[in-house]
This record gives structure tokens, C-alpha cells and sequence, in this order.
DNA sequence: CTTGCCGGTGTCCGTTCGTTCACTTATAGG
DNA sequence: CCTATAAGTGAACGAACGGACACCGGCAAG
């Protein structure tokens, strides 16, 4: 019988593609089909060849799961200065999950649309979006979401010898220092602007 | 035999665990198993009315595969001013997955880190990361990675009778004609600020 | 009280799964 | 050219899978 052989950047270019249509990892036969390959165990090679990569891992009951290296939905670049890639770089790229990436407590996170521009300086704006982790302790010159008075705004976070204070980033606002009790909402840790 | 009787609220939450965890839907004796039913059946139900609510999708071959009402990392909520939901809200809200939001066709979307101040006042800071679609056609004040005089940069697009032109969004810069070419690296769909 | 339905149990069956083994083919190095 | 190694073929295996079926308990409506 005639062999068959693919490129590793065609193999995984597949099964990228596998994964974003299917979000779920191929059986081996499913592998073998993707490949033109008659057999499982051709597939199932390659898999191993993978978790050694560090592209695959092994999750319970010994089912495979991929890694963010390879599910990942955008390509990671550097710097704008640094220009584009060529096609045949892209293939080799890592590739990264938002997801992952800016949360690290899903269980504890939720997202906020920004209103007002208190924050306007720190590139925060009205209609975007803020992660935020909810009971995690804030530093100084995080920015937090807080109730004052019966409202909840995006501000810095401070403290000093007269205690808390919030700081917005906009000239037009001043510094709030709370009377009574102040009730955090949590802690900002990402801000994502979509446009269209 | 005793029956066992769980809340859709906990049915969801178990499930969800299992997603984050394994990053893949379980099978009929793994639901069982995670809500103490003693047989497939129960869960193989669960399943088909997850279908109805639309949480769950049958993919190639039949199988399950989550949608992103139920596997998204954050939970969605409103704006600031609106609050925090209590804990027994929380459970039922849904949940959205920021790589299907903000990256409409991976293939071609890149991401880079922006360096440089020019785009300040638009809420782009040195430092942040921003999603670029490539081959996408500019519209009139979309922000766009151009190559300029063999450097790249971020700027607003506009067009008029003379042509092409690019802005900052800092005064400190200015309107940028180019004279030659204009080399288009694509248009920017999304700012994305991790803190920390 | 009776009836119907919803949601669980228990069992079964044909298919697919992952894994292993022996064998064969392609490729690169000496 | 010969040889070692990597990679694909083909068949076999038990285990797990999805799906189907009959059955039954709890509960609410009539």
C-alpha cells in the first residue's frame, strides 16, 4: 500500500481547524480522517507526538485536551514596530486564548460597562468593558469598582494616614474620600474596547 | 430505590465545573456521575433539554459540544451604576467567552502590543493589546496599523478629495499624508489593557 | 381518588473508542 | 548501497459510548 505524508505545519494547520469547528478534540479515527490516513495508530503517534510538544495534554479518564498553544483564537505578536509576519511564519506561531490569558479567577470575575469618563486618562472609556474579580484586595493605584454614596464608580484606589481614598483619572473630578462605610465591588484587572 | 433530585441551578453550576475544567463535554456516565444519578439515562434527558434551552449543540458525528452561553469565563453583566447581582442571581446569568466576542475571523486576526503614545486619546496606551484583522477594508476613523515611511504605526484612516490620511489621537502629533504607497496592515477591532 | 407526566432506575445492544501488536514503507546517515 | 529509524498499514481486543426500552415513584391537575 502507498504511503501518505503531511507536513507537521499541515498536520497542525488541520487540526487547528478541527478544533475551531468542532471545539473538541478528534477521536482517532476522526485524526486519521483529517490526515488521509487509513489507519488509527498513525494518529494516535502523532498525538503523543503532540503531548510531548506540550501541544496536548492528557485531562481524567485520560481523554486528550488541547492547550492554549493550540486553541488559542488569535495569533501573538510583538510590537506594532516589528511588522507583519510572513504566511509561512504564521502557521508556527502560539497562539493565545483571551479567556485564559486576562482571567485568572473565571468563578470570581465578571464583566461591566464602563459609563461616564472619570477614568478617561487611564484609557478607560463609556461603552467599554472591565473585568473585574470580585473580593480580591486592592493595592494602590489599582483601579476598583466602589459604591460612594449609593453610587458605583470606577476609580484608583488609595489609602494614607486619613485612610481610603478614590482618585479619578480626569481633571474634571476630584479625589473622593468616603465618610461612612465604603463598599467594594472588586478589583479591575482587564479593559476591553470593541469597535464597530 | 431512592430517587435523587438536584436544582437546575446546581445541574448548571456541576456542569460548568466540569467544562472549565476538562475543557470538553463530559459523556453520558460522567453527567451521571456529576449529579449522582445512578443511571446514563437521567443524564442522556438532561442533555436533550439543555439542547431545548440552547446551552448545548450537537456538532459533526452527533456529538455535544457546549455553546458559549455555558462555557464563556465571565459572566455578563450591565453597567456600573446597576450594581452587583446577589450570589443566588449570579448562577443564572449567562456567561460569554471574550475570544468569540471581540474575534470574528481568527484566521486573520493578529494581536500586538502598541508602543508609542499617538493614539492616547482614543484609550490607546503603550503597553496594550490590540486585535487586528487583516484584509479588512477601512472605514473613515478606524483605527488602522499602517506602514509609513518603512515604520508601522496606529492611527485613525480617512480619506478625503487628496486621498489618504492618517491622525493621531494626541495633539503632540500630526496629520500624516503619505506620499507614496500606503502599506495597510490591517484595521484594529479591539483594545485589550491587562493590568497587573 | 384517579390520571398523566416528569424524572429518575435498570438493562440491553450495536457502534465506536483507545490501545496494542506485527508488519511494511519512506527517509536520512554513514 | 546498506542500515537504522521514523512513520503509516492493518487487524484485533476489551472497554466505554450513545441510544433505546420498559419500568416506577412523586407530584400536581382534574
Amino acid at each position: 500500500m502507498s504511503q501518505h505524508r503531511l507536513s507537521p505545519v499541515e498536520k497542525m494547520r488541520r487540526l487547528r481547524e478541527f478544533l475551531r469547528r468542532e471545539q473538541r478534540f478528534p477521536s482517532h479515527a476522526e485524526l486519521a480522517a483529517l490526515y488521509g490516513y487509513t489507519s488509527k495508530n498513525a494518529a494516535a503517534r502523532w498525538l503523543r507526538r503532540l503531548e510531548q510538544l506540550g501541544y496536548a495534554v492528557r485531562g481524567a479518564g485520560g481523554k486528550w485536551r488541547q492547550t492554549s498553544r493550540l486553541l488559542g483564537r488569535t495569533r501573538l505578536l510583538g510590537a506594532v514596530t516589528a511588522g507583519f509576519p510572513s504566511p509561512a511564519e504564521e502557521e508556527l506561531v502560539d497562539t493565545l486564548s483571551l479567556d485564559e490569558y486576562l482571567i485568572e479567577r473565571p468563578e470570581a470575575t465578571f464583566m461591566l460597562t464602563v459609563t461616564g469618563d472619570s477614568m478617561r486618562d487611564a484609557g478607560i472609556l463609556p461603552g467599554d468593558l472591565v473585568l473585574v474579580e470580585r473580593g480580591a484586595q486592592p493595592h494602590r493605584n489599582d483601579v476598583v469598582v466602589a459604591q460612594v454614596d449609593r453610587e458605583w464608580t470606577l476609580k484608583y484606589f488609595g489609602r494614607d494616614r486619613q485612610g481610603v481614598y478614590l482618585d479619578p483619572a480626569n481633571p474634571a473630578y476630584q479625589r473622593i474620600r468616603p465618610r461612612e462605610s465604603l463598599v467594594m465591588g472588586g478589583v479591575v484587572r482587564a479593559v476591553v474596547r470593541k469597535y464597530r
